[in-house]
DNA sequence: TGCAGATATATCGGGTCTCGATGTATTGTA
DNA sequence: TACAATACATCGAGACCCGATATATCTGCA
């Protein structure tokens, strides 16, 4: 299931939070839902069926593993999976910020947005 | 078929990129299709089934108009039809752009991307 | 003039993805 | 022990991209 990354780019909203939620520690299914609320101040909202359709697809693409590790057994909760990002899953993430990046700066050029906060270079 | 701009957001990328084709000027079918290629050096390229059906779209929506304007005969060609981004749709492009920011800026936080030219404030 | 290839618009069907609805099991709490 | 919140999972409807295909018009060239 292993494919080029510039192949599935440009990734959907949700997918990139997914990872972006994964980019700074390993979570749970739940726990990526809540942080992706939070992280967008509740703007992204992911409804489960988006959340588990796209937990599935990024373990086929190995984007993401099941992780070994899991909390200390008072916190734990045998319901959760927990997920950590591969290597591969960090390069696409990567790979889409800098594509992102990429529209920003088109956007600038076309006067769709106001120059950056640092000021023009 | 009018609707709160929010609603359609996410824009998707080719979707954005015809939008952004225009805010800069009125242009035809497929001279939106050739701009976009020469915007993105090649990287998107349109293919016409998705190009007619983002314009439909685009119409019902009311964020671009036919535009009544054409080049003198000479250069003319009447199977074309023409194109502007009306207020919404400018609305609409400026919306999706502050959208991509904050994607970037999140991207930024979780280390995916490296800091802007500018460096930090 | 006649023909070939590029330009230009349009539609269709297959595949992918989001999303709300729904279902089920487990955990925490009153 | 009830009840709500947490947590994982699947399904079908709808939206959208894309390649294939069709058709018409324009341009360059022999």
């Amino acid at each position: 299931m292993q494919k080029e990354i510039q192949t599935r780019l440009p990734l959907t909203e949700p997918m990139f939070f997914v990872l972006a939620a994964l980019a700074d520690g390993d979570k749970h299914g739940w726990g990526i839902l809540k942080d992706v609320e939070d992280l967008t101040q509740g703007r992204v909202s992911l409804s489960p069926g988006t959340l588990y359709g796209i937990i599935k697809r990024l373990l086929e693409w190995e984007w993401i593993a099941e992780s070994e590790q899991r909390p200390p057994q008072r916190w734990d909760d045998r319901r959760r999976k927990y997920y950590r990002l591969t290597d591969q899953g960090r390069e696409a993430a990567q790979a889409e910020a800098r594509r992102l990046q990429g529209a920003v700066d088109l956007a600038r050029g076309k006067h769709l947005l106001r120059a950056p906060k640092g000021g023009p270079a």
